[in-house]
DNA sequence: TAAATTCCTATGGGATTACTAGGAATATGG
DNA sequence: CCATATTCCTAGTAATCCCATAGGAATTTA
């Protein structure tokens, strides 16, 4: 239960790289972290849009952080990936229903919310990124990602 | 993000409305809280399997939980439903990838699960019944439930 | 100018979700 | 004793979401 979808798990695994690299095309940053190299494309684009990355196009381009990583609390990724936190419809808007402010179940999942909330913005990515690691586990849904190679050195 | 399944939604409205009535049938449970009768015969099943609840067959049956309201965490009721809480694979067992104990995502997923379960464990059944509800609020997915009659009264 | 790269759109298979349908088994009240 | 209320069981299904895959256009540089 509360399974976090693939999707984010590469994000956070690509994010965490380029934070230890500097920076780093898609195609490396997939064969590195064995992810699907055109999926992580999209998942990179969309923590661009959300201004977690920025991006060269053409030779010798690449994804790099527009901050520091220790400037990018996780919650910010999540977001990025998967929208508002959100457990419940009527979680932050009491006029969903007609119970309103005195619902329980509503109080309930708020608090939920608040805790997952409170956990997420507690850790950044420079947490996540430190020493002594080199290749960042964890495992997503593919068993065989495309082998794109990832020719060439920056 | 995070979105709670209907099913687990349903699941506790339901039992708010059997702790507050002491026991009620499947059909009056989905009509006072606007749940598709059949399916959440099915829901009931589960929590029954679970040791959640108890029923009676037959004519005058129904459901009722097994203990007080108060003895009930809510984890229990959300395990249930959607199984072990486990936002990623590797999250308790380290010998999922090689990295096992010393990889930095593995200890943040362990951290926003941990955050998770002792919320969880922290409110009860009864918390969440408590006065002055009548009707538990909560919007699922099912606009239009089918409308079972539910003859007859205890 | 060829190669490396991001960027864009479309498609598809598999799994899950939220039911719906039908009826068998069982107990009770009248 | 039997009609009725109830749980219990199984199967199907439409819609949605997830996790990619595919192909190529646009862009930049060595």
């Amino acid at each position: 239960m509360f399974q976090v979808p693939a999707k984010t798990q590469y994000a956070i695994r690509a994010l965490a790289h380029l934070a230890r690299s500097g920076g780093d095309s898609a195609a490396r940053v997939a064969l590195a972290q064995n992810i699907s190299a055109k999926y992580l494309e999209g998942i990179l684009n969309q923590l661009k849009l959300a201004g977690i990355v920025t991006s060269d196009r053409g030779r010798g381009g690449g994804y790099r952080l527009t901050r520091p990583a220790s400037e990018i609390p996780m919650i910010e990724i999540v977001a990025a990936m998967e929208g508002e936190l959100k457990p419940v419809e009527c979680v932050d808007d009491s006029s969903v229903c007609s119970r309103g402010a005195f619902c329980m179940p509503r109080k309930f999942w708020q608090g939920l919310k608040d805790s997952v909330e409170s956990y997420l913005k507690s850790v950044n990515l420079a947490d996540l990124a430190e020493e002594p690691l080199i290749t960042i586990c964890g495992t997503g849904k593919n068993k065989n990602p495309t082998k794109t190679e990832a020719k060439g050195a920056r």
